[in-house]
DNA sequence: AAAAAAG
């Protein structure tokens, strides 16, 4: 059996790799690994899941041994499609370049050039890049792309959905033509293809299978539910709260707005729970994946950012609040359970508006998925509306931009302030099943203002447009907002605030530099 | 019906 000391691999990495408690290779990275250590270009075909990160970052590192790195003159690029994808490359090569002394540079955006330009300014051996905060950096002159060895293009599919073709053109345009080429995809249709013939040459082509434990090792269900949001979440409450063994689990939405309701409306009652997605600033992000990844967080909220190549070892369990509108990512989302042999439990809420969507995922993964209990056919009656029971919240709302009352509908539906009698929060807090259910700790301490103001933030971006350094909230002295403080109110029945209170007029919500 | 990525 090929072990890694069969690969070519250094002694520096070998070392590194046995600390990390490896000794097989999987099946991507020992067909990758040697004939990229031969400087060949390879076309790599393999899913996330495969290994196929260390299956380029341990021959990457093998190669730099040789040299140094000039400053401003990278020697190697990484392209990737996610920040988080790009932050979990960096640690790869953390990880596994624990022997060596490389200076690794994370150019992603949503954070400061400060820290990125000294980085370059120092010599980056790898630079590990989302393409917008590459471009920006190479615009602003800082960089020469003329040094580079070796390139890698990761999720090239994904990066064609995205629409960052045309990025990655411009990117491999500045990189001289004795380069390297790592590309790797998940799937191989035309365009990438294309892509692949021009990119690479005489190319080592590997491809592994679909890792078939993925779904062999998930338990699937799907959960009918009528399709209003607030009794979606009534379902997916109960569903959490029926499962024994949910050590921690990752929650899937369509939509980032989606998002930030299912996150609120979970942290109200009484879940431990985070929240990604796109809008949300890069430290919340950060932090909420960290918390996660540290299991201070057990429920993450979060958008198809989420859903594709994030390596977190252990999550028992996925639900999709949402039916993902395109099958292949159904295939995606639930693969963040039952990683590395483990078993998973994946439950989706269907409505009836989302058979034809279900059909696909069904004939996609190529069986029927068990309902749950039941079906779409023994709902009951939708849940009375109590829309007519919301008096007094117009009158909170006067003042308040469109935006502000907007975002408040979602939450006055199952999020009303103090105390409330309807059903669908008349669940006390302390008899949450979930693990902790107190507050989520530090993290999320500094960082879950921050999901609801990505939310209006984005608002304020549609509306404001030119605006774009535009706070949405007054910010008090400590760094936090009225927003976070209005919010913590929520919990209690307290006396009716003074001053503002929720009638902060529209345009103080917006402290935008004047 | 979406999300992601530069600011």
């Amino acid at each position: 059996m090929t072990t890694f000391a069969d690969l070519g691999l250094s002694q520096k990495v070998l070392s590194a790799v046995t600390d990390a408690g490896y000794s097989t290779p999987t099946p991507i990275q020992a067909g990758a690994i040697p004939p990229a250590l031969q400087r060949r270009d390879i076309l790599g075909i393999a899913q996330t899941g495969t290994g196929k990160t260390a299956s380029f970052v341990l021959p990457m590192l093998t190669l730099l041994e040789k040299g140094r790195a000039r400053a401003r003159m990278p020697r190697t690029l990484i392209l990737e499609p996610t920040r988080e994808l790009a932050a979990q490359v960096a640690e790869n090569f953390e990880k596994y370049g624990k022997n060596h002394k490389l200076n690794v540079a994370l150019l992603i955006g949503g954070v400061s050039f400060d820290e990125q330009d000294r980085k370059l300014e120092r010599g980056a051996d790898v630079l590990i890049c989302t393409p917008g905060r590459l471009l920006d950096h190479c615009e602003r002159g800082k960089l020469l792309m003329t040094g580079v060895e070796v390139f890698v293009i990761d999720e090239a599919d994904r990066m064609l959905d995205m629409g960052f073709i045309p990025d990655i053109e411009r990117i491999a345009k500045m990189i001289p033509f004795t380069r390297q080429t790592l590309f790797f995809s998940a799937t191989m249709p035309p365009e990438i293809q294309k892509l692949a013939d021009r990119f690479l040459q005489n190319p080592e082509r590997v491809e592994v299978a679909k890792p078939s434990s993925t779904t062999k090792t998930i338990t699937q269900r799907i959960v009918a539910s009528h399709n209003k949001d607030y009794e979606k979440r009534a379902v997916l409450r109960d569903l959490i709260k029926a499962q024994d063994e949910l050590k921690n689990a990752i929650i899937f939405c369509n939509r980032k707005k989606d998002v930030a309701d299912l996150f609120r409306s979970l942290e109200r009652h009484g879940f431990s729970v985070g929240a990604l997605h796109g809008d949300m600033d890069q430290r919340s992000r950060t932090a909420m994946l960290q918390g996660f990844k540290d299991n201070q967080i057990t429920l993450l909220v979060a958008s198809d950012v989420a859903a594709r190549g994030l390596d977190i070892p252990d999550v028992s369990h996925v639900f999709n609040f949402d039916v993902p509108i395109h099958a292949e990512d159904y295939v995606h989302r639930i693969g963040r359970t039952g990683r590395a042999g483990r078993s998973g439990q994946a439950f989706t809420l269907v409505t009836k508006s989302d058979s034809k969507y279900l059909d696909a995922i069904e004939k996609l993964i190529g069986e029927k998925i068990e309902w749950l209990s039941g079906d779409l056919s023994e709902l009951g009656a939708p849940m009375e509306s109590f829309e007519s029971g919301d008096k007094g919240r117009r009158g909170r709302d006067k003042g308040r931009g469109d935006k502000d009352r907007g975002r408040d509908r979602g939450r006055d539906r199952d999020g009303r302030r103090g105390s409330s009698s309807h059903s669908d929060d008349t669940k006390p807090v302390d008899t949450v099943a979930v693990s902790q259910p107190k507050e989520p700790v530090a993290v999320t301490e500094t960082t879950r203002t921050e999901v609801v103001n990505a939310e209006a933030k984005q608002d304020t971006r549609r509306q404001q447009n030119g605006n774009r350094n535009a706070r949405p909230y007054p910010a008090n002295d400590d760094g936090r907002d009225q927003r976070r403080q209005r919010h913590h109110r929520d919990h209690d029945d307290g006396p009716t605030p003074v001053g503002f209170g929720d009638d902060i007029p529209a345009f103080m919500l917006i402290a935008g530099k004047a």
